[in-house]
DNA sequence: TATTATAAGTTTCTAATTGCAACTTAAATT
DNA sequence: AATTTAAGTTGCAATTAGAAACTTATAATA
């Protein structure tokens, strides 16, 4: 069976402490999914949660630097500030939704409402999970660690991998 | 202007502050990869990350309290104490890789090694993502919130665009 | 058996972070 | 001109984190 356990001098190399750097202060992950939800303003994230001023303040300016966020004024009412999600920003979706998703599934028990559906065809998103390079859902058992240099890789042409997961992969 | 908003209230009703309730303080999360990489023991994760003891023993009580890990004396040797994952610890997996792939790849560019692979094929993992019903990967365009009632069953036809829907990145 | 070492904490004290309320500054509204 | 609004800043109290010494039960060793 598969272990699942990195090599403890490498442990700091990964990208979690990176990541907890920039999303692990109180109050980021709320921030950031009312910037998802459009919240763009100061005052009106204020208004989204019982957050103090200050502290807003401070994680916003956190968030800017670590380059989640954009900061511009308003061009139309310049006492205005226009907080916007950056790429790096968009790309905390997954993560953020898997977090809700096991706060929903473990949390309650209440089933949510609203539920996230996509847009295409109105049916609710599928729980997030980790996937194989040929997209068979993963547990904790089947992942293991492996020296980078020992891969090999699989053929650009291989049948099992489409455009789609190319593409993925690409980003 | 309080009609737009108004979704954003239900939201407060997702799983986000719950999840963060339970894994958002300092160190949760290294703890939680430890646990993943097998650290069993208490001067074992003392020994992981620069974490004080008070600290570290203030985290395990509350992550075993949320019902994370748990925790029982072991039976060899009476003087230590093993904390182990649950179902609920496992099932954060995906949110961590999820937020690790993030903080590498927007971190240092540095590509990390060892590299999380899929024992069955020695391939690595794919990015975690968000996938429609039928697998798609979903971007934040492609999300909206819908009522739970007015889901259609997958066998019947989508409904036409309405007001019951809300997408995610028109606000 | 007595002594020492280890595991898992607790206690105490100091430093840093968070939260609250009042204050500021610039721009827009009346 | 006076008032309101937006986005902060400042000062201070309360909470939380961190360092180090202390505790308690068990295990290993002389």
């Amino acid at each position: 069976m598969g272990e699942l356990r990195e090599p403890l001098h490498q442990l700091a190399e990964c990208g979690l402490p990176m990541a907890l750097e920039a999303m692990g202060e109180r109050w980021s992950f709320m921030i950031l999914r009312a910037a998802f939800n459009g919240v763009r303003h100061f005052e009106e994230f204020l208004s989204e949660f019982s957050i103090a001023r200050n502290i807003l303040a401070n994680r916003l300016t956190r968030l800017t630097e670590s380059g989640i966020l954009h900061r511009t004024p308003c061009p139309d009412d310049r006492r205005k500030v226009e907080y916007r999600l950056t790429d790096k920003g968009l790309d905390l979706l997954p993560t953020m939704i898997a977090l809700r998703q096991w706060g929903e599934k473990w949390g309650t028990g209440v089933l949510s409402n609203p539920v996230l559906v996509d847009d295409r065809d109105r049916q609710p998103i599928l729980p997030v999970t980790i996937r194989s390079h040929d997209e068979r859902v993963l547990g904790h058992m089947d992942l293991c660690w492996m020296n980078a240099a020992d891969i090999t890789p699989i053929s650009a042409d291989a049948p099992e991998v489409d455009d789609r997961v190319r593409k993925l992969s690409a980003i």
